[in-house]
Parts: structure tokens; sequence; C-alpha cells
DNA sequence: CGGGGGATTGTT
DNA sequence: ACAATCCCCCGA
């Protein structure tokens, strides 16, 4: 994967690495995951961005150059890992939500359970860190020297399998069409909408919390 | 320094 | 619809 490709906005790289590819290579084994989904995330200019509020020990790296990991936990539970785009100092990342295991499912299976169907492997942010063995330790890490965590071109994506939708779950900013996936994909999480949704007409909405 | 809340997930 | 479960970050 070239740098270059990176350092540009967060919503004009997210639909290209579609059909991307990263590789964890651990003692223990490689799974390698076919990103099927992502979401772009706007830095400073996007509420929904953990970036919005300015630079944060947490978010730090999303303000560094593109190419490197940035690893959060999500609800005291999951890991979520974001791609970093854009130029040095400028925030932008891209959140890979999901993908299709191409390369160690036995690893993969390992971490995430015996039960868990293929197409779910590596199904949802959190599933997707799991699967790859992605977590905090990952944060920072520069998926272009070709060690740990790395990030390669795979096969280019034909435009039309492209969709573009609101991005899942956050509660600001929720309509921003900035989430991207391959059509017909069943390694595509669903689409929920966050309870918090902030609504500019919630006039249809009959369950109002009364403040 | 206290507490609300979240880029989630899986089950009820 | 909700709990699990951590910790970031805002406001005081």
């Amino acid at each position: 994967m070239n740098a270059d490709r990176l350092a540009r906005p967060a919503e004009e790289v997210a639909p290209e690495l579609l059909g991307a590819v990263l590789t964890h290579e651990t003692a223990e084994g490689t799974v390698s995951v076919l990103v099927t989904e992502t979401e772009a995330y706007s830095g400073t200019a996007d509420p929904a961005s953990h970036a919005y509020r300015g630079r944060t020990p947490r978010n730090a790296v999303m303000f560094g150059p593109a190419g490197h990991l940035y690893v959060y936990r999500s609800h005291g539970l999951h890991w979520c890992a974001n791609i970093v785009t854009g130029t040095d100092g400028v925030a932008s990342a891209v959140l890979i939500r999901a993908g299709r295991v191409i390369g160690g499912e036995d690893l993969a299976r390992s971490r995430r359970g015996p039960k868990v169907e293929d197409p779910r492997l590596a199904r949802g942010p959190g599933n997707f860190c799991q699967a790859l063995g992605i977590t905090a330790e990952h944060n920072g890490a520069d998926l272009l020297t070709g060690a740990g965590v790395t990030l390669s071109g795979g096969e280019p994506v034909p435009a039309a399998r492209i969709r573009v939708g609101p991005r899942v779950g956050v509660s600001r900013a929720h309509d921003w069409q900035h989430r991207f996936y391959l059509a017909g994909d069943p390694t595509v999480s669903a689409y929920r909408l966050s309870p918090r949704a902030e609504s500019p007409d919630r006039a249809r909405s009959p369950r109002r919390r009364a403040t």
C-alpha cells in the first residue's frame, strides 16, 4: 500500500480501502482479512470523530501521519481499529467495520469461538479486531513497515459493487454518508441506528423523553 | 473529582 | 430492549 494514497481525507480514502487486505503476523500464526466495510471520520470537522474536540492522549495517533493504526476501546469490551489517513497534523481516519477472513481461518476462529459462522468471523469492528488479534498494543503501529500488522492493496473493487450509507451506531452526525461497503456481501455488518441519534424532526416519534 | 455516555455485541 | 464493563473527557 502506497502512503500517498492514504494521505488524503478519510471520506476519499474509505471507499478505496474496500478490497484492501489487513494481515497480522504473530508467533501463533497469521490471519489475513479482506476489507468489506469502512467508515470515514473527518477529524475536527466531524462531530462523530474522537478528534472533534481536538487532540487528546487517546486520539493523538489520528493527528499523526497516514498509514498508522488508531486503536481504541469501545464500551469497555471491544477493540476497534482505524487506518489513519490525511496529512501529518490533520486528524483523519477510516474505521474498519468488517471484512472477510481470507487466511488463517483456524486461528481466527480460535480467537472468535467455535460456533461463529464464517461470514461473521470479522463482521463488526469489534469482531474484526478480535479475529485479527488487534488490541491496544497495536495503537500507533505503522502498517507500511511489513512487520506485525500490515496493509496491502489487494484486488481493486469494481465501483459498481460499492454502496454508500449513513454511519452505524453514532449519535451525532449519524446521517453523514460516510459508510462504504460491498453490495450484498454477507460479511458486511447490519445497519443500526443509534438509539440516541439526534433527529432534526422528531415529530413522528411518539416516544420522546421528557427532560 | 464525579459521572454520563459511547465509532459494540449478543441475547431476550 | 438491554446488560456487560472500562475509561475518556466534560464540567464543576
